[in-house]
DNA sequence: CTCAGTGTTCAGTG
DNA sequence: TCACTGAACACTGA
């Protein structure tokens, strides 16, 4: 699920459930999820008692803002999720943590590929992985000038570029090979040579892919019936795009990359 | 039964 | 330093 849209999502859930709340209860069984030597005793003691101020995001990161440092940081990896429930109902499967606040609603971070991260941070945004990342495309998207002289610094293909979370924060498979698509640009070209006009284009379909995903909190049946996304899994074999055009599949950037060869030059 | 997958990281190579 | 490859992680569903 979790790319900027899906990530925002867990954030606006997030949000919706914690903000202004006490934390007063803490499920989480010991897993590997839990980075940096984090217990379920050590969370159980950063989180309890804790009012949660506001919920962030960055990128694919989020965490929650508390009174008191440290802060939970959470990374959804493939397969994680926020979901919120009143007292009483079932705990999701899968689930890694689960949060109780003093109206009586949880939030649960299921994950059941396990590669979700939890870390406990004092200054988020100064401290790695968030102080790594490059610019979010739906908080500070750089100027088209700005936007180009990045790209003009890599020689990597622009598919593995748009994936590199140093250069951007949050976008991740779908989102370039659906920004690149718009843009009708080959995804294997080298970064530096893209035209200013192109660099323009790529700039705007990627604002335009996550401002579009994020708007329907990430909900795949209200995304535009023009987007390759749609088509993209569907069948290898002689897929076609919803204009009708020949879906290619080919790895780039170690990825499987959906693209339209008619229409990417 | 086999394989690929909306992600990240690390070791090895050039 | 940069960049690429492959493996590892862990589990589901086609």
């Amino acid at each position: 699920m979790p790319e900027l849209p899906e990530v925002e999502r867990g954030r606006v859930i997030a949000t919706t459930v914690a903000r202004g709340r006490t934390i007063v209860g803490v499920h989480c069984p010991a897993d590997p999820i839990l980075l940096d030597g984090i217990t379920p005793s050590t969370l159980r003691a950063a989180l309890r008692g804790r009012r949660v101020k506001e919920v962030h995001r960055r990128g694919k990161h989020l965490w929650l803002e508390l009174d008191r440092a440290p802060h939970p940081l959470f990374h959804f990896g493939m397969t994680g999720s926020f979901q919120a429930y009143p007292d009483g109902s079932p705990r999701p499967r899968y689930c890694r943590v689960e949060l109780t606040f003093d109206h009586g609603w949880r939030l649960a971070m299921p994950d059941p590929r396990r590669f979700g991260r939890v870390r406990l941070r004092r200054d988020p945004m100064d401290e790695p992985p968030l102080s790594e990342l490059g610019f979010d495309p739906l908080l500070e998207m750089p100027s088209p000038a700005a936007f180009r002289a990045l790209l003009q610094k890599r020689r990597a293909p622009i598919k593995a570029v748009l994936l590199d979370q140093s250069f951007a924060a949050g976008i991740g498979n779908w989102i370039a090979d659906e920004a690149l698509y718009q843009a009708g640009i080959d995804p294997r070209r080298p970064a530096e040579g893209l035209s200013r006009q192109e660099a323009g284009r790529l700039r705007r379909t990627v604002r335009n892919v996550v401002e579009t995903a994020t708007a329907v909190l990430s909900d795949h049946d209200r995304f535009p019936r023009t987007w390759l996304f749609h088509a993209r899994w569907g069948k290898k074999q002689g897929a076609r795009s919803p204009r009708g055009e020949a879906i290619e599949h080919i790895v780039v950037g170690g990825r499987t990359t959906a693209w339209v060869p008619s229409r990417q030059r």
